[in-house]
DNA sequence: CCCACTCAATACCTCCAGGGTATGATCTGG
DNA sequence: CCAGATCATACCCTGGAGGTATTGAGTGGG
């Protein structure tokens, strides 16, 4: 049995003539004939009584006609799902991102790929870089979100977006009481430092800055995301360099300052990675959204 | 698309390897390769990744997997049913029945014929001798049941059983003490008789017998069936005449008597009728019921 | 009562597509 | 670097789907 043949068997069925379901399907009628005696045969079940008006379905035909008009809309519906899943517009997607990158850019991002993609189920995991990494090799992820990614053989990299430095400061503290703080001033401030983890990270920038400006930081702690670094500003532990999207986190007792001095051309990246081999639509998708998300975004801000 | 393209898509992807997948199919690896290439491009998805390995599904092809696992169940679902149902094993059969003759036959053969066809639900309509005639013309049903039937152009008989005659009477009356009451001895007693409606019907065949027993019957109320014609009885109307199956209606002060002398291979008869012209499996595996059934029974009995 | 009409069925032909064999291209593991 | 595995390609062949012409059967109108 073929679909052909259940096509031309509903054909018929509704039109209760040979030679007018011929005309419907574009054939003619001495085939269509043969068709429904071949799935006469093969069912070996009558599934019409031939009258001299025409046919008319016997009762074991009146139940295969509902059968065979289910099973013709399943196939036009694996169809149109299967291809709407080639084109990224169904599925699943799972992306790993890392604790305090959820402040600004990868909500709007999964906001408006979720607009462009609404049947897409995309299924966030918490993990620090190393893990991403794994976790793309082993397929458990498709995208990975995080800092400081260097470029690796089978892992693309794609920048989502760029931001600036700004200095997390107690609001009673004397310097916060300037608008604008020059590097060398936070010389006697102990700094909180984030991530912990793998290295390079943020961590190696902050002091890579320090020793441009001409001091070794006093290290005050280390913590594993810009969130716990905040908070630990507000109880007085030192201060703490973060990425402008870190605004967003209104401690009380914590005012944010620009650095007046940090060199040209200094940004703190957010990227996001992939596997180069990974040919899925869904993940092209996700990249087209990142490009559109990136025109959409204003310029990377220049300290 | 083609059932074929589905069943060998199914077995690429459970083997995850064309040359295995072939060998299951019984074909050779180069069409299945192209069989599926041809599927993938009709859809405009790509179905599976190539590897050196062989093939693995992408997320689209999983999903496809699925549907086609279904469409092809559907399919074998379909064709089960479409022939059971061309066995007459499945479907519905619309069956006419008159009042009394519930009695004693008719349950034993539709419990015969639901023990033989369990999933044919069997619908009964009840109706007069002439209605069942007009519904089987209209194709309203498929089978009526009665007495007395005469031969038609386009409508067959089959004799389902014969009965002989019983004489219900009040249990007070004289005649009652006798164990055997000889015909010409009713001839005081008032008759019940049923069933009104189509002549000629079992009526005719009373009043015959009493003329072939030398007497004109007094007629003391015509009724719709046996059970009000035995109930009238007990209420004192006079006496009826019934089947030997209306013994089972068993009433406070009505006995049944034989009669000695009712005439040689006298009996009454229930048939079922049906369109000569119906092939219905549904049909062939009833009358066949009845067949069993009456092979089953008892020889009729003889007065 | 017969002829014209309507359908389905049959006979026969053509051609494409599905299947086969042989071979190529590519990757991997020893 | 070679042997083996795996998918892809090239090419041929045959069965079957579709086409045309015709027959067969049953119906209704003149």
């Amino acid at each position: 049995m073929d679909l052909r043949h259940l096509r031309y068997f509903v054909a018929v069925a509704e039109e209760e003539n040979i030679g007018r379901a011929a005309a419907r399907l574009h054939i003619s009628q001495p085939p269509l004939t043969r068709q429904i005696q071949q799935l006469e045969e093969e069912l070996g079940v009558t599934l019409f009584l031939r009258t001299p008006r025409g046919m008319t379905l016997t009762q074991a035909g009146e139940l295969f006609l509902e059968e065979a008009r289910n099973i013709r809309a399943l196939v036009e519906q694996a169809t149109e799902r299967t291809q709407r899943a080639g084109q990224g517009k169904l599925g699943r997607l799972d992306v790993g991102i890392f604790g305090s990158a959820i402040l600004d850019a990868i909500p709007k991002l999964l906001l408006a790929f979720r607009n462009r993609h609404p049947d897409v189920k995309v299924v966030l995991h918490t993990m620090s870089k190393g893990e991403q990494i794994e976790a793309l090799r082993q397929r458990r992820i498709s995208v990975g979100f995080n800092r400081m990614l260097a470029p690796l053989e089978d892992i693309g990299v794609c920048q989502v977006t760029t931001e600036g430095l700004l200095v997390a400061i107690q609001a009673d503290d004397p310097l916060a009481r300037q608008p604008v703080i020059r590097f060398a001033e936070l010389q006697q401030h102990p700094l909180i430092l984030f991530p912990t983890g793998a290295r390079p990270s943020f961590i190696d920038k902050v002091i890579g800055l320090c020793s441009t400006a001409g001091f070794q930081p006093t290290i005050s702690q280390e913590v594993g995301d810009a969130v716990t670094g905040v908070a630990l500003v507000a109880s007085g532990f030192g201060v703490c360099l973060v990425p402008d999207s870190a605004t967003t986190l209104q401690f009380p007792g914590v005012v944010y300052r620009t650095l007046a001095d940090t060199p040209p051309n200094f940004f703190v990246d957010l990227s996001c990675i992939y596997r180069k081999d990974d040919q899925s639509p869904l993940l092209g998708a996700f990249l087209e959204t990142v490009e559109e998300f990136k025109k959409a975004s204003p310029a990377p801000p220049r300290a």
